[in-house]
DNA sequence: GACGGTTTCGCAATCGTTTGCGGCCGGTTT
DNA sequence: AAACCGGCCGCAAACGATTGCGAAACCGTC
């Protein structure tokens, strides 16, 4: 770890005070040093290799120059892109991405954005919220940029970049619509998180709108956003219901629970009872049927909320507004006309 | 962004110097301050819901207390278990992992490192590496702590925590080999990359182990860890060796590219072919057929390699050494004894 | 040559911590 | 009573940058 050049060292060198070498280092001072000092400042720093050092000029500045990524669980291969897409802008504007698991912990985010706090980081970037969390909306409050990605809260005062999930649930209900079904049901996600919820009131809606069966009894939650409860769920759903044509599941891995539990029952999914997913995560085209799912753009999604926090730091007064992002349908062939 | 309390209002608020609450909340050095005093500090700083400053403490000492970790791909669910593992025993020592995803650039981990090293990182985490990767080892040789993860160099002075791959591939062949397979081909990852290269030369020499036949031939090299290149690989060294009852693939993406190859041949993998995978990535049992495959611990790999890299930043004098994780063999459905 | 107005730059404070050094105070030793 | 010592704490200097303020230096003008 050879010491760095310094301001003071880029000084020396050419005979001016550290000063003057910050200020024609910045641009935004660089206009009130004679151009040709300035020219001989940078010689002077390219050639010791000079790289600021962010602690002196955060410490001084209160901007750390980065932001904190809160996730819920690193694993689940939905988050990926978000972060690539967020990192990617971040590090764009020269922020540097802080990344912390909530792992869904007892007490939320709660910690992880506390320590990220602690590290005065200049935004958060929160993908981990329940539809009510005291700590984010606490944070919030107290003046730290945050933004929302892919859920969102309640109360609607956040910027969040989300999926348009009414759009999204209504693809899927037409689809399958338009392919004869009729009586088509729903595993739910939990309805404590935001894409669960939504997801689940848009079928309603979508059903009512199509003049479909509508009955409350075709929804079943899964406690979770995982293959077993969806399988679970979609057995008590399909038990009470062995009518059913289609399935809308909230999301794939719900969607692959279905599999298994329609395999199950001795039938086969696609071609006795079509299913849809959503998110449509990699591989989702491997599995067997290939799943048609409603595609969420996820890496633009985390962009998009890498830019909505740019510009929410940036301290803009026009507010930062929430962007839901359309949704497209891939048609594989889990969905097939309906067999009367 | 209220104003956060700083050693000076602590010290105000009691009646003593700023340095002396310094020392009494630092436990290395609280033992110099009467226990009294420091019983008055504790109660002060806890009561003005007193944070240490990180950039200021970090400037001082010279320690940012954070590890960068570089990624090829984030969007690749292999790492998602990586940095979870790595991220929790890293927090647990107090440290903020800094993402960034290199992407496999052109010029290699070179410009992520580059700025993580500009924020001073304490250390540094690659899963990125090449065998030969110039910037990490320059990075290390200006002593910056360095530990690889999941891939490494072909120098060996470099820390590393993977996977090991004779033992894994190992495990693939002899179990093929006991279910009677005589003719097994590998489609191989690429050889640039340790694991690719490293899981070519363990299927040779097992093969040879095993009394196998043992054929170049025998290898096809995928130039990608991903599903298309897979089967693109896979059908050429099938047009190469119609006669082949098995195919180990370098990875679970290039097993699954096999299926499709053997699919697009007119036979069923598990039936006609028996497949392995390596990895064993989320949802490989969700597959059909279920993809028989290694196991590696990802979630431990990380955390071991969080470790390694604490006790090489705590700088104890007895060096580092690398871990190879043993891997187990999942057994599934793509795997069944050879038809002669 | 004095003067007003710019441009250009240096001075020094500041951000919040850590830490070497020295001072004070109490008690024990000679 | 002088000397010494150890425990406790304050002083001030760092760390490396940014920035308000003031002071030179320089320009042109009368």
């Amino acid at each position: 770890m050879t010491d760095r050049a310094t301001l003071k060292d880029i000084a020396r060198e050419i005979g001016v005070h550290a000063s003057t070498v910050s200020r024609a280092l910045n641009p935004r001072t660089a206009s009130v040093v004679k151009p040709q000092t300035q020219k001989r400042v940078l010689e002077a720093a390219r050639a010791l290799g000079y790289r600021p050092h962010p602690l002196a000029r955060g410490l001084r500045t209160n901007r750390t120059m980065s932001v904190g990524m809160v996730i819920p669980d690193i694993e689940n291969p939905l988050f990926g892109p978000i972060i690539a897409g967020a990192e990617a802008v971040l590090a764009q504007s020269g922020y540097s991405t802080l990344i912390g698991a909530s792992d869904y912990g007892e007490r939320g985010a709660e910690s992880v954005i506390g320590a990220m706090l602690d590290r005065r980081a200049d935004g958060l970037l929160v993908a981990a919220v329940s539809r009510r969390d005291p700590s984010v909306t606490a944070a919030a409050g107290r003046g730290v940029p945050v933004v929302l990605v892919n859920r969102t809260v309640d109360d609607e005062s956040l910027p969040a970049i989300v999926g348009d999930d009414r759009l999204g649930v209504g693809l899927a209900v037409r689809h399958l619509a338009e392919m004869g079904h009729r009586r088509i049901g729903h595993v739910a996600g939990p309805s404590w998180l935001s894409t669960g919820w939504g997801r689940r009131r848009a079928f309603s809606e979508w059903t009512e709108a199509e003049g479909l069966e509508a009955d409350p009894g075709l929804v079943e939650e899964a406690d979770w956003f995982q293959v077993e409860p969806g399988y679970r769920a979609c057995l008590t759903l399909l038990g009470r219901r062995p009518d059913l044509t289609a399935i809308v599941a909230g999301n794939d891995l719900l969607g692959l629970g279905c599999y298994r539990a329609i395999r199950a029952l001795g039938r086969e999914p696609g071609r006795d009872i079509s299913v849809t997913g959503y998110n449509d995560m990699p591989l989702l085209e491997m599995m067997q049927p290939a799943m048609t799912a409603v595609r969420v753009p996820y890496r633009e999604m985390g962009g998009a909320a890498g830019e909505a926090l740019l510009s929410l730091m940036a301290g803009g007064s026009r507010p930062v507004s929430s962007v839901r992002l359309r949704p497209t349908l891939e048609v594989r062939s889990s969905t097939a006309p309906a067999r009367s």
